[in-house]
Parts: C-alpha cells; sequence; structure tokens
DNA sequence: GCCAACGTTGGC
DNA sequence: GCCAACGTTGGC
C-alpha cells in the first residue's frame, strides 16, 4: 500500500466538504507528473493525507482512501468545466482522475509550520525547496506521525 | 533543441 | 500583493 499527499484549496474544496461528500472525484489536474501518478501510481486501499493550501494556516486536516483508480478526467472533455482541455481526446485521454473517501477529519491541524519545526520530517517532499506538485508520495513513518499528532 | 516570455502555484 | 520556483508555449 502507497500513502499520497492531496493538496486542496479549502474556499475551492475543504475536508469539511469531503466529510459530507463520503466520496469525490479528484479531477482537473493539469500537470503531467501528478498525471502520471494519478494513472499509474495511485490504487485503491492507499491512504492520502488531505492538505489544506493557499489559506491562512496551511496544513494536513484529515484522511482519506482511494476508492476508485485511474480513469479518463472526462472534465477535460467539457467546454463548461473549469478545467476544459480541447487538446484532450476522449478517445486518447490526456488526463486522469481518481477517486477518494472521506475516512477522518483530525482533531487538529497539523500545519505546515509546525511539519517544517520537527527534525523527524526532514526530507519530506512537502518542504523540498519548489514544491508545487498537487499530490505526491509520503513516507509510511512521515504518514503516521502525521496522523498521531492530529489525532493527539 | 534552445531560450525568452508568460502563466501558475502557494507561502508569506 | 509580492515573489520564488517551476511548467508551458512558441519562435527561431
Amino acid at each position: 500500500m502507497n500513502y499520497w499527499l492531496f493538496k486542496s484549496e479549502p474556499n475551492c474544496y475543504s475536508i469539511d466538504d469531503l466529510q459530507k461528500d463520503k466520496i469525490q472525484t479528484w479531477d482537473g489536474i493539469r500537470n503531467y507528473q501528478a498525471r502520471n501518478m494519478l494513472r499509474d501510481d495511485v490504487k485503491i486501499g492507499d491512504k492520502v493525507l488531505f492538505y489544506h493550501s493557499s489559506c491562512p494556516e496551511p496544513g494536513v486536516v484529515g484522511v482519506c482512501e482511494v476508492v476508485k483508480e485511474g480513469y479518463p478526467d472526462s472534465t477535460a472533455f467539457d467546454p463548461k468545466s473549469e478545467h476544459p482541455d480541447p487538446k484532450s481526446d476522449p478517445d486518447k485521454p490526456r488526463w486522469f482522475m481518481v477517486d477518494v473517501q472521506f475516512e477522518k477529519k483530525f482533531e487538529r491541524l497539523v500545519s505546515l509550520a509546525q511539519i517544517k519545526e520537527m527534525s523527524e520530517f526532514s526530507g519530506m517532499k512537502l518542504i523540498q525547496r519548489g514544491n508545487r506538485l498537487s499530490l505526491f508520495p509520503v513516507d509510511k513513518n512521515h504518514f503516521d506521525l502525521i496522523c498521531k499528532i492530529g489525532q493527539a
């Protein structure tokens, strides 16, 4: 099983929205590195840290689980969607998405500032220079520690 | 294939 | 709003 971190802007889609919806399609990813991971590496049963970005207190807010593996992102074909891509052909889709299911919301936020402060997280992709990917793999020990802090 | 210009992400 | 750090585009 693999562990991931997915970023979302809470004013766009927050952990509370996922708690309400239970299952959500993770669509709209338009970056090739992220696409490759969604298509090839994100598997059913994988655990995902839900991260709030571009907000007053960026950080990890909860956990969800992958319930559907990479399949073509149909929003790319829809000119009325938020991220249409006329270059993506339904017969040869360029973009992929997965479905995630709500698992838990942390008792408290595990903030980016906190993660940066702790030496245990050195080397984590989240705090590497220039990291702008909206999803990336997380080590199991980092995943477990963040869950522990969030639930404490 | 190179590179300048431009767009985007995301913390602060 | 600013800026660093990318990624993408398109001319050559």
